[in-house]
DNA sequence: TAAGATTACGCAAACGTTTGATAACTGCGT
DNA sequence: ACGCAGTTATCAAACGTTTGCGTAATCTTA
C-alpha cells in the first residue's frame, strides 16, 4: 500500500497547473482565481494534502516549535507548568519539543543540543538543581535562539526570565509563624546553586528584621534535597541548642520527608512542631501529615507566562537582538494556610 | 550580531572544497582523505556547526521525532509514562512531540493533525475517555505512520497496543477483599467507552464465578470520573438495598473523592468500608484516607514498553505493512496492599 | 484599436542536506 | 609516454515548500 503522502507537486501535476499556482491556491492568495482556487483545494481536500512542515520550516528558517527542559514531571508544579506553556504554544500555532533533564546536567546539555538540531525557534527550561556551568547556555544566545528561564534561574545576567517572589512568600511565611508566636523557626533550605535558595534565606532574614529579632543563621540548613539530607538536616536542628518549634522547608516534598522524620524520632507533628513549605501541592489536603501553610507559586500560570514571553521575543526577535532587550516577570507567590 | 548558524555551504566555501565533500567528511565517509577530514571536522567544531536537522528531515522522509498525546500529566500515571517513553526515545535518537488533549476530542484531533504535519515518524497515544469515532486514526494508518495505542486503548481491531492486564489485577482485588470475608462489594467503574472499564467488569464476574458466588449487575456504577459523578455514584451505593462494606473504584483519585464523600456521611473509612483501587499513586501512603490496597499499573514501564514498539515498527517499517502485523503487549498487575 | 491596467498564472531560485554517478589526480609498472 | 587502478573529490538531482519577478491573456477606456 504505502500510499505516499501527497504533495504540492501531485495537485499541480494532476491539475495541470504549476506548483507556485496550488501553493498560492491553499493559502488563499489573491492572484489566483476562484476557478482554480476551489479546484485546488478541492482536490487537496481529496487527497488528504498536509504540507510538509519540514519543507516549510527550511523554507522559512522556523519549525514553529517551542523546546521545554524541565527537572522531571513527576512533580506537579513542574506538569502543571509544561501545561501552562503547552496551552498559550498551542495558541500562537508552536508544538512542544519536551525533555526532561531528571536533574542531570549532562542530559540537560544533551537535550539543548538535540534541540538545537531540531532548530527550535525558541527554548524555556527550568534548570537542573546542579547546574553552574553556563556556556551552553551562551551557545543558545550565539545561535540567536531566544531562551526563557523558568522557576529554577541561573545566576547569570542578560536573561529573559520568569519566576516567583519567593522573597516575598518568604516574608509572609515567617510573619506568619511570627505571628502565631514562633520565636525558634527552623530552615531547611535548598541547594545553593539555585537562586531561589538565597532568597528564601534573604526572606527569612528580612523577616526577622522588620520584627526587629534576630536572624540566626545556625537555624538555617542546606539539603540536596534527596530524602537522606532531609532527614540529615531535619536531625540537625531537632538537635539544636535552641530547638525550633517550627520548621520552613524548601518545600512540600522536602517538608513531607522532614515530617517523616519527625514523627519517627516521636515527635507529634503539627503540635509539637509546625511545617510551612512552598509549592502548596494539590494533594496536601489529602495528606495525613501536612504543613500547615505552604507558598503557592502558581506553576500553570508561570508556564503561561513564560511561554507568551517567548513568543513576544520570537515576534520581536529583530528589534530585540538589537536593543539587547531582557524581559523579566516575577509573579506574586501567596501564602495558603491549611488550617 | 545575529550571527548566521554555519552551514554545511559556508564550510566548503571557507575551505575551497565542494559542499558533498563536506558533507561526506563530517560522516567519516571512507572515499574522503584523511588531510580534508580533519580539516573540515576542525573548522565544524570551531564554528559550533550543527547540522539543520530541518534539510536532513526533508532530505530522508524521517523527522526522528515521536508524537506522544496524553489526555494530561497532572495525573501522575501518565507523567511517569511519558518518562518511560521519553527514555526508550533519547536512547535511540529520537526526540518527543508532545501534547496533552486533556480529555477533550476535539484538541485530540486537532493535536494529531499537527504531528502529522510535523511528519512525526511515529505516535503513541492515551486516548479521550470520550473518543468513539476512530476516524481519525484511521488517518494515520493511511498515511503510513505507525500507532502505539498505551493504557487507554480504542475498541479498534488492527491495532498496536501497550496496556496493563486490568482484568488479572481485577480478580486479585476483588478476590483479596472475597477472602477478607466481604461479601457485598460495590463497583464505581469508569467511562464506557473505555475497554478498561469492560475489563473491570469482566474481572469482577470472573472473581465471583471462580469462587462460586453470584454476581450482582446492580452493584455497578459507571461514572465519568468527575468528582460529581463520583459522588452520585457512592450515594447510590452507600444507599443500595444489599450496602456494600467494600468499594472497588476505577482509579486512586476516584477512590479519593468517594472516601471524601463517605466521610461526609459519616462514615468510618476503612472501618465501616473498605475502598480498593486502581493505579496505586505514590503519595498513596501519605494520604489521611487511602485505598486499603490498589492496582498498580507500572505507568513508566508502560511506556517504556510502548516506546520500544514503535520503535521497532519504525525498523520494520516495511517488513511490517506488507505482513500487516500487529504488536499487542499486556503487562501484568499487582494488587499492592497498603497495611 | 492601441495603450495601459488588471487578472491569473508560470519560472526559477532558495532553504540545507544526502548520495549515486562521474571526474580528476596520484603513483606504478611497462 | 601510456594505460590502469586506486584514491579522493566534484556534480547535480532530489526532498517539498515559498515567493519575487516576469508574462500571457483579458479587460478598460479614451
Amino acid at each position: 500500500m504505502a500510499e505516499k503522502q501527497p504533495t504540492i507537486k501531485e495537485i499541480a501535476k494532476r491539475l495541470n497547473i504549476s506548483i507556485s499556482t496550488v501553493s498560492r491556491a491553499l493559502h488563499n492568495h489573491p492572484s489566483i482565481g476562484l476557478k482554480t482556487k476551489t479546484l485546488v483545494q478541492q482536490l487537496a481536500q481529496k487527497l488528504d494534502y498536509e504540507p510538509n512542515q519540514m519543507a516549510i520550516s527550511l523554507q522559512q528558517r522556523k519549525t514553529f516549535t517551542l523546546g521545554v527542559i524541565l527537572p522531571g514531571l513527576s512533580e506537579s508544579f513542574f506538569s502543571s507548568a509544561i501545561s501552562g506553556i503547552e496551552e498559550v504554544a498551542n495558541m500562537n500555532g508552536y508544538t512542544v519539543l519536551m525533555g526532561q533533564s531528571h536533574d542531570d546536567i549532562e542530559r540537560e546539555k544533551q537535550l539543548m543540543e538535540t534541540m538545537k538540531k531540531h532548530r527550535v525557534d525558541g527554548l524555556i527550561i527550568s534548570i537542573t538543581k546542579n547546574t553552574k556551568t553556563f556556556e551552553h547556555f551562551e551557545f543558545f544566545k550565539k545561535a540567536n535562539i531566544p531562551v526563557v528561564f523558568f522557576d529554577r534561574i541561573p545566576d547569570m545576567n542578560d536573561i529573559n526570565y520568569v519566576a516567583c517572589n519567593i522573597l516575598s512568600g518568604t516574608i509572609k511565611a515567617i510573619s506568619y509563624l511570627l505571628k502565631a508566636r514562633h520565636r525558634v523557626i527552623g530552615m531547611i533550605n535548598g541547594p545553593k546553586t539555585l537562586v531561589a535558595t538565597a532568597e528564601r534565606r534573604d526572606g527569612y532574614m528580612q523577616a526577622m528584621q522588620k520584627n526587629r529579632l534576630k536572624f540566626d543563621p545556625s537555624l538555617v540548613f542546606n539539603c540536596d534535597l534527596s530524602k537522606e539530607s532531609v532527614y540529615e538536616a531535619t536531625q540537625k536542628l531537632l538537635s539544636h541548642s535552641r530547638k525550633p518549634t517550627a520548621i520552613v522547608t524548601f518545600n512540600d516534598y522536602v517538608a513531607m520527608d522532614a515530617m517523616h522524620y519527625a514523627t519517627q524520632q516521636n515527635i507529634c507533628v503539627n503540635k509539637d512542631l509546625l511545617f510551612v513549605s512552598y509549592v502548596n501541592l494539590p494533594m496536601l489536603p489529602h495528606l495525613k501529615f501536612r504543613p500547615i501553610a505552604s507558598v503557592e507559586q502558581y506553576p500553570f500560570k508561570q508556564g503561561q507566562k513564560a511561554a507568551q514571553m517567548l513568543v513576544e521575543l520570537l515576534q520581536n526577535k529583530i528589534e530585540n537582538t538589537e536593543r539587547q532587550m531582557h524581559y523579566k516577570i516575577i509573579i506574586d507567590s501567596d501564602l495558603v494556610i491549611h488550617a
